[in-house]
DNA sequence: ACCTACCTGTTT
DNA sequence: AAACAGGTAGGT
């Protein structure tokens, strides 16, 4: 379900709820969705909450005798993951897997409930002590989030251009190219960028990599502005869906005409998934004439990437 | 760079 | 009955 809009659009919704509250309740219904490192899930307050690609964590402390003890919540969707607030106890459902009383101790505010949902048990909870042991690894690889200053071209243009052999489609999955994009903006960004999915990440020019990144901000900024897309399980915080899915060019189109030239949208499987593509306002190769101009060697600026 | 596995639900 | 679905980890 959730790339980078849903899951900064659940972030949006369920952060300003729970900061400052304590997590006084865990109960965990299914065995193996919360991956605890046998610390105590309850007794912490939540003291902030972010997003890292498509990762949600939430940073926790305590009062110990002496010292402030830290630890964070790191939570992953996956396919079909939720997080859902409810003002009243929740009524497990089938498929509840973890339920959370969040209470408010110091202004008395009346408890709060937060629910892990998932359909398909893809997604994973896990409790990580402060020094950070037991991060999971797709966390710690993560490549650059696309909407901060560190999606830097001339970086980007330097993994890119070592994927030669790599079609386009399979390194904007890659999440340690770049954090957060999915199935869907991945074929949409794409799109925007009239750059066809099977072409070699190799193969871009300079002018084409930039394109391709202000097309990925672009889209990103927009499907997030629409509080992502709803195909059919994601919801924010809030039990509301993304209205993103009206603004699809190409994801779920095939056969379908181009909105923009009305050829047929085509579809194929690439980098093992299902890829949507327009042939004529992605063409596969340049003509040659504008090729020539502007091929250039991506120089890396940092070391940042092996 | 591919494949399969992990799950359940929906669509063909 | 079989294929497919927003993702990733692990194996070849």
């Amino acid at each position: 379900m959730p790339e980078l809009p849903e899951v900064e659009s659940v972030l949006r919704s369920i952060r300003p709820i729970v900061l400052g509250r304590t997590i006084a309740r865990v109960d965990v219904l299914t065995a193996g969705v919360f991956l605890n490192d046998h610390l105590p899930a309850e007794g912490w307050r939540i003291a902030a909450m972010s997003r890292r690609g498509k990762y949600l964590v939430m940073e926790l402390d305590r009062d110990e005798t002496d010292e402030p003890a830290r630890a964070r919540l790191v939570i992953h969707l996956r396919m079909t993951g939720q997080l859902l607030l409810d003002r009243k106890e929740p009524v497990p459902q089938k498929h509840t897997h973890v339920i959370m009383r969040l209470d408010s101790p110091e202004d008395g505010e009346l408890p709060i409930w937060l629910e892990y949902h998932d359909t398909r048990r893809f997604g994973r909870l896990c409790l990580l002590p402060a020094d950070g042991r037991g991060e999971p690894a797709g966390l710690a690889a993560l490549g650059p989030e696309p909407l901060e200053p560190g999606f830097d071209l001339d970086l980007f243009a330097c993994k890119l251009a070592r994927r030669t052999k790599s079609s386009l489609k399979a390194v904007l999955l890659d999440q340690t190219v770049l954090a957060g994009l999915g199935n869907i903006y991945a074929d949409e960004v794409l799109f925007a960028s009239g750059l066809n999915p099977a072409r070699t990440a190799g193969s871009l020019n300079r002018s084409e990599m930039a394109r391709l990144r202000e097309a990925t901000v672009r889209v990103l900024t927009r499907a997030i502005d629409c509080q992502g897309t709803t195909l059919r399980d994601y919801v924010n915080g809030w039990n509301q869906q993304g209205t993103f899915q009206n603004c699809l060019m190409v994801y779920g189109r095939a056969g379908r005409p181009c909105q923009i030239c009305s050829t047929p949208i085509q579809a194929r499987r690439l980098a093992g998934r299902t890829t949507c593509w327009c042939p004529l306002c992605q063409p596969d190769e340049l003509p040659q004439a504008i090729q020539v101009q502007t091929t250039k060697t991506a120089r890396c600026r940092q070391n940042g990437s092996t």
